[in-house]
DNA sequence: GTCGTTGCAAAGCGTTTGCAGCCTA
DNA sequence: TAGGCTGCAAACGCTTTGCAACGAC
């Protein structure tokens, strides 16, 4: 059913290489060194069916094309840099939502985006 | 430099008429009837320019198209109902967030998006 | 009459899909 | 060898842009 082939195998990698969330054509671009001929519809095709299988969690950013990152890390939010667009993960989390809720309304869940400058574009 | 059109006038009362963010197919449909023949790139086009001119604000929400609302209606957040779609403006606001950013990040902003059900659909 | 604005169609852009050939099991 | 997997290119859906006609001032 599930096949090894280099091509899964170069995209995996990079995903457990990099500790942040990929967008599809930052997993092309960091697999292409170790498959060479790997192209973005195999990417698109291969993180799909990682994320059905559990092993990836996609992870969206308003007004940004989705980005994926190993599941099963926890919960925790993210943080998007205006200066180079990449995500990274924060740890922790914010209290009090329940009372921001207008009455009547039932909370299930939340996301937190934060947004600013990482620590190599503030340099 | 900024003319008064059938076109322009109907939009905006499209956005002025409805309390909640509106996608851009969704002005469209607002504002047909005020202006037959209004066509999509007219839409795209006007949302840019009251933007622009700080009238409209865009509302980016994960996975979504954007919404627009009228600005200056003061900082707040979204809660996204699962079961009928709508976006519903909410008041206050989380703190703490400055002690979850990693050391050497800038924090500049925030977004905070709730999940759940309103209360129409609760019922 | 000028020139900003509009509608249409075409172009972009990121993502998905069809298909013939490839390669794992 | 069978059938899932891949690369390429075409198809898609949403948004933007080029252009000639239109209409506000």
């Amino acid at each position: 059913m599930e096949r090894d082939t280099l091509q899964r195998r170069a995209i995996r990698e990079a995903l457990e290489r990099t500790a942040r969330p990929l967008a599809p054509q930052e997993v092309l671009d960091e697999a292409t060194p170790a498959a060479p001929r790997l192209g973005i519809a195999t990417v698109y095709r291969t993180l799909k069916s990682l994320v059905e299988e559990g092993w990836l969690k996609a992870v969206e950013l308003p007004g940004q094309p989705p980005r994926y990152e190993r599941a099963g890390i926890g919960h925790h939010h993210h943080f998007h840099c205006r200066a180079c667009g990449k995500v990274f993960d924060i740890d922790g989390c914010v209290g009090k939502l329940q009372g921001m809720v207008p009455k009547g309304f039932v909370l299930e869940d939340h996301d937190v985006v934060l947004y600013g400058r990482c620590d190599a574009c503030v340099k």
